[in-house]
RNA sequence: GGGGUCUUAGCUCAGCUGGGAGAGCAUCUGCCUUACAAGCAGAGGGUCAUAGGUUCGAGCCCUAUAGGCCCCACCA
């Protein structure tokens, strides 16, 4: 009836098979059904430029897992796939192709490149898909969205529109910071800071009188950017520095410039810093930006789009900032104003994406503002209507939150949505609207150009929750799937894109976006590093896949971590991991052997054997703890018992204790309920498996079972109070722990391992001899016994035999001509001073009078049946050694 | 400057609300036992960074110290 397994699990083949036969079966996809529950989940979407990296793997690993898990319980599971048009990071990578064809951006005009965009968004869009499939990503992909498609589009006009009408979103001549190889300004989110030596040049001033001749004074400072002296329009100090009182309201002379600035007062001066005076550069310092809004200074720009000084520059018109420095500081020194140069380390900002010095620049751009639209989001937090796992990421979510600065969303880009605001060619006029009007409002006349700056691309992402299931159409989709339900994501964009979605789907929507945010960590290489392209560190998941499958690669990427924290990468971990596929593959293919000639039924209940309801009850626990711990987004743990449950209890231990019932075809009843046993516990253990290892569980199970199509839609299994059996599993563990206790003593000895021994086991309590009764018959083929006895003393037994012992109960193996009295002593001598430390902690807790007046009372009992059980083990030691003392 | 986080076996890391220290890999010993040598059985190895405190009880909670990593701010 079963098929046969190959011997050794081979996943190439396997998975893509199976992956297309889910596709081909819809598993994937979601609609709309009131009779079940939705469990949404929206892909943070990958952008088109890349490639599937590390980071791409653990994050997609992790929301199947959760996909498969809900979809298991019954859940109408949607995971909403798309990807992300990323707008600089794209356009980069289009102008560099460009360059390697000799062309540049300008060559093709503003439609030809976007032409090329698009055609670089197939290509990619669908290669970074594809691969996405590899992984055996569920995504519903007849709902792959991209976020510039129409219905994305859409919702940026409209959300553009709403909150320019509300206030929110404003036009004004604000300092940002420019990048001046992208050509475009960036958002402060998008400015990384670096620690980079520099010097710290210490110039001077001269002050001059009131009737503007130099008095011979002069006022000296330091700057670590001496170039931007060409637009000082003040020098500032400390309203209540003493040293300056005076000199407040008087002037300096700029000199080279020979422009005559005001010395003002202002508390952003630290006093005990350098000479307490600082030069006021508004138009190239954020700082002296705000400084000179509140004395009212002229801004003077120094600075072309390219980091060159223009026409304010005077004779240094044209040169790169850096040339610009030097020429400036040495006729700074010429003129004998250069006081000192001092090494200086400091940090300097740069543009994320290329690492080019950002320039801070004054210039007209679009904002959002950010003070009454983050509220709702940090309420959210702030009263767990949404909830951050793990919790800590609650900090670094409000330490943006309280701080927020004002969001520039304008872009000097052509690659992205296009901002729907629309200029008057007559009168200046400034429309917002969703299409281009015909004319201007104001003055009617007929020619108005669109702004020709684009968004930022993370304002369309901030919409991906909602505008993913069709807003602003209110469509059945989004009235049923929203809110979703868990982001899964890297704590590295929290800023970027996990505090932007929160408040657009308050502000949008009314309504939070998600309840839960699970992060996770970064992948490092095996030192511990960042896995970048430039160290050329980086691992390719689709090689591991290739090499060792996609069930290996999400079970390295999910075990032994925690939410939040980063890890590194090991080979040594895949290989493990593609071992237990294996492993399972063998037990499953061992049982579907027995299983051949016999048709499995349900057995009756007298037929179940201890050991049958033994590992029955383990499962049951199993699957009880495995769903607390995916209910708490606990995978790490979750899939470790797994691990630990098909490897050690079922396949080490139940598989090996069953086996010899197998091998009898006598007792037909009993080796039913065997293969009863093995086949409940292995589907139990698949399904719990399964979203975490799909590929290898779905194989098995389809083979196991010809009837179920797919595991992926079986039913999660339930935790059920009449499979627990706490006796059976008590009495098997003490036969386990019997079976260990002579395999160790056996080995300690070098007994021969084909070598059968006798073994007696002592005990004069019921409840042990039962259970050894029971059990002796797997001392046979899992502790080389030739013959068990239970008996009620020692005296018929060998003087010289070798003793196991275990609570209430005392095993001895004969040894006659192998064993050495003195190294028993030894062994004896150790277990005694093991146990003696026991019995001291125990009698130490239970003798402690407050211990047995606030411990919980079943601490205490515990505590008091260890006490009895080392007591009884401690006085057979005893015996022992004094018999063999004798 | 502010905040976070880590320090547990040789290595990489788990350890959930405090109640007898775990896994994988590596090492050592013995096994090709008819599911699996990608395996089986056994073993060694840890004053849980340091010092205090809270508690009947601390790897876990609090304080301080040392070292590592990260984020934010950016005193020119």
């Amino acid at each position: 009836m079963s098929k046969e397994l190959a011997k050794t699990y081979d996943p190439q083949g396997i998975e893509n098979r199976l992956y297309q036969k889910w596709l081909d079966k819809n598993y994937f996809h979601a609609t709309v059904d009131y009779d079940k529950k939705p469990f949404t989940i929206v892909i943070p979407p990958p952008n088109i430029t890349g490639q599937l990296h590390m980071g791409h793997a653990l994050d997609n690993t992790m929301q199947d897992i959760l996909i498969r898990y809900k979809r298991m319980q019954g859940f109408n599971a949607l995971w909403q796939p798309g990807t992300d048009h990323a707008s600089i990071a794209t356009e980069v990578k289009i102008i560099q192709k460009l360059k390697e064809e000799g062309l540049t951006k300008e060559d093709l005009g503003r439609d030809g490149f976007l032409e090329r965009a698009w055609e670089w968004k197939k290509e990619y869009g669908e290669r970074i898909i594809s691969q996405l499939k590899k992984l055996g990503s569920s995504c519903d992909w007849e709902r792959e969205r991209f976020t510039m498609d129409e219905g994305c589009n859409k919702a940026v006009n409209e959300v553009f529109c709403k909150m320019y009408e509300k206030g929110y979103i404003y036009k004004g001549s604000r300092i940002i910071n420019w990048c001046p190889v992208c050509n475009t300004s960036i958002s402060d989110a998008e400015v990384e800071y670096e620690e980079q030596a520099g010097h710290f040049w210490h110039i001077k001033y001269p002050i001059l009188n009131d009737d503007g001749s130099e008095n011979g004074q002069y006022l000296e400072f330091a700057t670590t950017r001496p170039e931007t002296m060409l637009g000082d329009t003040a020098v500032a100090v400390h309203p209540e520095d003493e040293r300056y009182q005076k000199l407040i309201g008087k002037n300096v002379l700029l000199p080279i410039v020979n422009r005559k600035i005001p010395i003002v007062a202002d508390t952003y001066v630290d006093r005990e810093f350098g000479t307490g005076v600082v030069k006021i550069t508004p138009a190239h310092d954020p700082n002296d930006f705000e400084v000179g809004k509140r004395h009212d200074l002229p801004i003077i720009n120094i600075m072309n789009d390219d980091a060159t000084i223009n026409a304010n520059g005077g004779k240094f018109e044209g040169m790169d900032r850096y040339d610009a420095r030097k020429a400036i500081v040495e006729e700074l020194d010429a003129m004998g104003l250069l006081v000192k140069i001092e090494d200086y380390s400091h940090n300097v900002g740069t543009h994320d994406r290329c690492k080019t010095t950002v320039e801070p620049l004054v210039k007209q751009q679009w904002f959002v503002k950010m003070d009454e639209l983050i509220k709702p989001a940090r309420d959210s937090v702030k009263n767990s209507e949404i909830r951050l796992v793990p919790e800590r990421m609650d900090k670094t979510f409000f330490n943006w939150t309280d701080n927020i600065r004002d969001w520039c969303i304008s872009r000097q880009l052509w690659w992205g949505h296009r901002i729907p605001a629309y200029y008057c060619k007559d009168c200046g006029e400034v429309a917002v609207a969703k299409e281009m009007p015909h004319q201007c409002p104001k003055c009617g006349c007929t020619t108005m150009t669109q702004d020709p700056d684009t968004l930022d691309t993370w304002f369309s992402s901030a919409l991906w929750p909602f505008s993913t299931l069709g807003w602003p159409e209110n469509t059945e989709e989004l009235k049923y799937f929203y809110p979703t339900d868990v982001l899964v994501t890297g704590y590295d964009i929290i800023f970027f894109w996990v505090i932007r979605m929160i408040f657009s789907g308050y502000e949008q929507m009314g309504e939070k976006p998600f309840h839960t945010v699970l992060f996770h960590g970064l992948i490092r290489d095996a030192q511990g590093r960042k896995m970048s392209k430039s160290l050329g560190n980086g691992i390719d998941p689709l090689e591991v896949i290739e090499q060792y499958g996609a069930d290996a690669l999400r079970m390295t990427l999910i075990t032994g971590n925690a939410p939040g924290n980063d890890m590194r990468f090991h080979y040594e971990k895949v290989e493990a991991n593609r071992n237990f596929a294996n492993k399972i593959w063998n037990a499953s293919r061992f049982i579907m052997m027995n299983m051949q000639d016999s048709k499995v039924t349900k057995p009756e209940a007298a037929d179940l054997l201890p050991v049958d309801r033994f590992i029955l009850s383990k499962v049951n626990r199993l699957i009880k703890e495995v769903t607390d711990n995916m209910e708490n987004y606990e995978m790490g743990i979750a899939v470790q018992k797994i691990f630990d449950f098909i490897w050690d209890e079922f396949c080490d231990w139940y598989i090996e204790m069953v086996k010899p019932r197998l091998y009898n075809s006598d007792d037909a009843a009993s080796r039913n309920a065997a293969l009863y046993t093995l086949k409940t516990v292995l589907i139990d253990a698949l399904k719990l498996l399964h979203p975490f290892m799909p590929f290898v569980t779905e194989e098995i199970f389809c083979t196991l079972q010809d009837e179920e199509e797919s595991i992926m839609v079986s039913q999660w299994p339930e935790y059920k109070e009449e499979n627990h059996y706490e006796a059976d599993e008590k009495a098997i563990e003490t036969i386990k722990e019997a079976i260990r206790g002579i395999r160790n003593v056996r080995a300690e000895m070098n007994v021969v391992p084909s070598r059968k021994t006798q073994v007696y086991v002592v005990t004069t309590q019921a409840e042990m001899k039962q259970i050894f009764e029971e059990g002796k018959h797997f001392f046979a083929s899992l502790a080389y016994a030739s013959e068990v006895l239970i008996c009620d003393n020692r005296d018929d037994i060998a003087e010289d035999a070798v003793s196991v012992v275990i609570a209430n109960a005392n095993i001895y193996i004969p040894f006659a001509e192998l064993v050495d009295i003195k190294q028993e002593l030894e062994r004896l001598k150790k277990e005694e001073s093991r146990l003696e430390g026991e019995l001291n902690r125990v009698r130490g807790m239970l003798s402690n009078e407050r211990f047995i007046s606030k411990a919980p009372e079943a601490k205490i009992a515990e505590e008091r049946a260890k006490l009895e059980k080392y007591t009884q083990m401690m006085d057979q030691v005893k015996e022992r050694l004094e018999q063999l003392s004798k």
